[in-house]
DNA sequence: CAGTGGTCTAGACCACCAC
DNA sequence: TGGTGGTCTAGACCACTGG
């Protein structure tokens, strides 16, 4: 079928990958360096390079290089549990860094959700989570505080679920989930540290309490490859 | 904030597409018109291009030419409409064509799911699925016979749920689902008449009776600008 | 058959990274 | 400071599309 050079060298790679001679997280050699040892321009190499990260079997961090992607974990969002749970439960390493908390008005969509005025307060939070050091995703949220007074004062890089059980006897219930495959939106790609216009996936999530007020609004961009989501329907 | 020229060139383009002078379904004037309009080779042209794919903007037909995307479908599985339901409701038109439909013995995944020996057959069924003409896709699926004797005489273009209910009194109940984003395998992307390496979304879904047995194992790739996913999930 | 997108070559310069 | 990935030029040939 296809002969194409890029195509036999994807084939190459993915061989290498599967057969773990290339280990997860390793990186590969340069692009020149495989451009030599191919005869092939730089150009042929990176379409092939490009193909594989789209695939989701390698990746590149910024001017660092090519490196195998790891194993993606499994996001079951009806399950409930927090990221650092679901994260360690699979065998990684979760990390939660803050890059942001600010009190500030909520704009009108929110503010309808929440049943709240327009532009009376909501917490929004800017986060930056990772697995085995590397950052898979980040997530800007608007948070109720009206159901959650002084939650500003916590320790906002523990786990929100957690927070909200110890020390507001609430719980995550009901859901709205969206989900959509496309390119990262260049804010959410340089808090990665990946070049824009990379596939990503985006998750937009209504958490709701058990008697259906709205908590918390989510938007999650993830490394396309560093997820897979995973949902039961049970009527 | 970048200043690189094929960035310039997305925003050119991206514009264009908000405000509607280039409508939706449209085609975008050939790579070499582009180039030479905005003095630029047709590398950097086709770098701007992909990254407003990977966007979901616009999208390309095996050498036809790049066109505008039409906005997404809304898929809800757990509101358990067929595609025919609520792409029409949506305002689309959609259209199904069979592939390839057998007989064939079940391995050992797919026996094991729906409890029934290894080798023993199961109707296996590939279709190819539209929206207002344009392929957006590819569904590869295994039946259980045994829930649904003589479903191989049936029209296989039609609605499944409806023919389930229709003539066998059953309906999709509980579901797993699965989602990857990844690109198309080269099976499915010549399937869906784009060049193999294309971003896509993945679906794995298992349907099951009201009694908890497996009716159908279901690989779905989606073109990944064609469908948005939205689940309510409520305890 | 003219023009298109798909593939590929052989260079170049730059900003940034690791040493 | 040398080497890397990111960007870009100026060509080329091919297979296929559409008139």
């Amino acid at each position: 079928m296809s002969t194409h050079h890029y195509y036999q060298l994807q084939g190459y790679f993915r061989e290498l990958i599967e057969l773990k001679t290339l280990k997860s997280g390793s990186k590969l050699p340069s692009e020149r360096e495989i451009g030599e040892q191919f005869k092939l321009t730089r150009v042929t190499v990176r379409q092939a390079l490009q193909n594989l990260e789209a695939e989701g079997l390698i990746y590149r961090q910024n001017r660092k290089g090519w490196f195998v992607t790891p194993p993606a974990v499994v996001y079951n969002p009806s399950s409930h549990l927090s990221f650092n749970l679901y994260v360690t439960e699979q065998g990684f390493v979760p990390h939660t860094e803050k890059l942001m908390q600010q009190i500030e008005p909520a704009n009108a969509y929110i503010a309808q959700l929440m049943n709240i005025p327009e532009h009376a307060p909501v917490l929004y939070l800017h986060r930056r989570r990772y697995i085995n050091q590397r950052p898979v995703l980040i997530e800007k949220m608007y948070i109720n505080t009206r159901l959650l007074p002084g939650i500003e004062k916590e320790d906002l890089t523990q786990s929100l679920s957690q927070l909200l059980k110890n020390n507001y006897q609430r719980e995550y219930r009901d859901m709205d989930l969206v989900f959509k495959s496309t390119s990262l939106p260049s804010s959410a790609a340089d808090d990665l540290g990946i070049s824009a216009g990379q596939p990503g996936l985006h998750i937009e999530r209504i958490n709701y309490t058990a008697d259906k007020q709205v908590l918390e609004v989510d938007y999650e961009f993830w490394r396309h490859d560093a997820v897979t989501i995973n949902i039961a329907i049970r009527d």
